[in-house]
DNA sequence: TTGAAAGCGTTACCAC
DNA sequence: GTGGTAACGCTTTCAA
């Protein structure tokens, strides 16, 4: 008999066999069993015999246990702001996910998500229980809010890689990874100046966000030393909403002189901005024209298409992942700062 | 001093500090500690002490220890089948998982996110690691190869949800949550019958897909049934991807008779449906009525606006989380087979 | 109410 | 190559 008290009859498989159980099996001592299963070299015979109890046994190693002892987590965490409950439908997250949770999977790390609205950020729990390796976040809001946040989390511990966001890493353990925003809203400025508008509006969503911070800037830079005096405004929407977006662009459309252009900071509000103008009356890009940011999949099946600045959030995940694994691995991040660039793709919306 | 080695000076916090290491700063015991992290009932006095300990030391528990200490984890893992790396990016998927996510997270649950390509489901390796309490999965596929893996999946032991099957749960472990597309299929159906179209194109990806069955079983039923003979035809196109399904109808509208009304299998093919009749010179919906299924973001952006089956996916997520929680608790699901309905959304692009 | 001891499943460290 | 032993940080159990 073993020596240990078991909890379960020899072949019940309820609960999972431990190395305890496959060692027994096996007729070899545990150590043996983890040897094995962490590919140190065995004898072929005793790798056979317990290859064998492991298959009977169905064994899996715990990971808990394994945590336990190696004082390692092999799981990365994901905290993401977002006012939306349906947090990950927004495009760019969703992709930048995708990455981040593709590259950690092929590493053998799990990716744990949690989505928190931008005044709880702090509670969420993943935050802390702190049960992760490293831990990637989103945030949102006014600038001294992310400081803030920011500062909090590099307390935390852990490797962290924040998106988005323009501030230098405030420590060591910190890296952030960003789009070139800025660069991208001066494309888009540039393309617009070719196409002689003399007026512009940038629809963004009250709630701010550095991206949007960063391509208004652009697009103030370009439209504001231009040869010619073209008149830049902004229009703040409730939220990204389609319906917000519509009312107050059908709004500004109905008084006044409508301007030559409306820029979106986002896709999906172009696209609200277009749909708008269209009801209005107004053709696109004839009467006025129309461009955002993204790129990832509106842009398409508008009619006429938008002109949009392509950002890489797939290629941002998978980048963060990259920082964060290394991190964990060397102790130091390879580079404490990324940014991407993006790429100005033009459409139909803008095509006069 | 200590009656155990400690590992690093009493102030230090490059590593996490432990009960032990709490209890020695109050002067207390370990379980007393234990105890108050855990609000059992501890003297007002002792309490006080405890707090400004574990403040001090900023001491979070050790979750690895206490799932070892419990054998029980507090993560849901969830798997999903996609053959776009980016499987985040269907708005089905990230409303589903998102509705998930918060359920958990208000749980004090994490939940491990991974994405598949369809042939490696069963390498997934939070189905080959098994860490967690309980696991969700989408698969996706012919309806052997999907009986395959949920058959797999049963036999892994924790509680199971699985989407969009029309299966009966094979075991007390595995609970079925899907949305009832037979019937939106039927509405459909009976929507386009009065539209008085003779002729219906379904559009659909190669890729097999539960929920695609039945949306397709739906419109036939209905519409095979009617009164007058009306034409159903299947186009399959190489993904659900813009440009695979454009090039698809793009050829079927070239030749032959084109059919009164299209019906992509999801939103996204529906709109690359229209774009492509656009395109082809086909006015819609006064030559060509188009439908689709999802009812999430696309359906009002395109011109004219898209005729579509809402699906209920962030409420199915939800719906996941309490299910497999109630499990989790109660040792049994509360149900093991969940239809929610859908409900039939009229726009521009069926009027006639 | 508090404390001491045992053990959850695993691996590092040594012996053999 | 193999195996015994002692932790990793926590909670259950039982005794004070």
């Amino acid at each position: 008999m073993s020596t240990r008290r078991r909890r379960r009859g020899s072949d019940m498989n309820s609960a999972r066999a431990t190395l305890n159980d496959v060692a027994h099996k096996a007729g070899v001592s545990v150590m043996t069993v983890s040897n094995f299963v962490r590919g140190k070299p065995v004898r072929a015979k005793t790798k056979k015999r317990v290859e064998e109890a492991i298959a009977l046994l169905n064994y899996r190693p715990n990971r808990s246990a394994r945590s336990l002892r190696l004082s390692e987590e092999s799981s990365v965490g994901i905290v993401i702001a977002d006012s939306d409950p349906a947090f990950l439908n927004d495009p760019f997250i969703s992709r930048l996910v995708s990455g981040l949770s593709n590259y950690l999977s092929n590493l053998d790390y799990t990716l744990d998500v949690q989505g928190v609205t931008p005044e709880r950020f702090s509670d969420a729990t993943i935050l802390a229980k702190l049960g992760n390796a490293a831990l990637c976040a989103i945030l949102c809001g006014p600038r001294s809010i992310r400081r803030d946040h920011l500062a909090n989390l590099q307390r935390l511990g852990p490797p962290i890689v924040v998106f988005q966001e323009v501030f230098k890493p405030p420590a060591a353990n910190v890296a952030i990874i960003s789009q070139d925003d800025l660069s991208g809203g001066m494309q888009l400025g540039e393309h617009l100046l070719e196409t002689k508008v003399r007026s512009v509006i940038f629809v963004r969503p009250a709630l701010d966000w550095c991206a949007i911070e960063q391509r208004e800037r652009g697009l103030r830079n370009i439209l504001g030393q231009a040869g010619v005096a073209i008149d830049f405004r902004t229009l703040s929407a409730a939220s990204e909403r389609f319906d917000d977006v519509q009312r107050i662009v059908t709004d500004c459309l109905a008084k006044g002189a409508p301007p030559d252009a409306i820029v979106g900071a986002t896709d999906s509000m172009a696209v609200a901005a277009l749909k708008s103008c269209e009801l209005a009356g107004r053709r696109v890009p004839r009467d006025i024209i129309v461009a955002g940011f993204n790129g990832f999949d509106v842009w398409r099946v508008t009619t006429p298409t938008l002109t949009t600045v392509v950002s890489p959030a797939y290629e941002m995940g998978r980048h963060a992942g990259e920082l964060l694994i290394g991190r964990i691995q060397n102790g130091e991040f390879a580079r404490r700062r990324v940014v991407l660039p993006v790429r100005l793709q033009i459409g139909e919306s803008t095509a006069r």
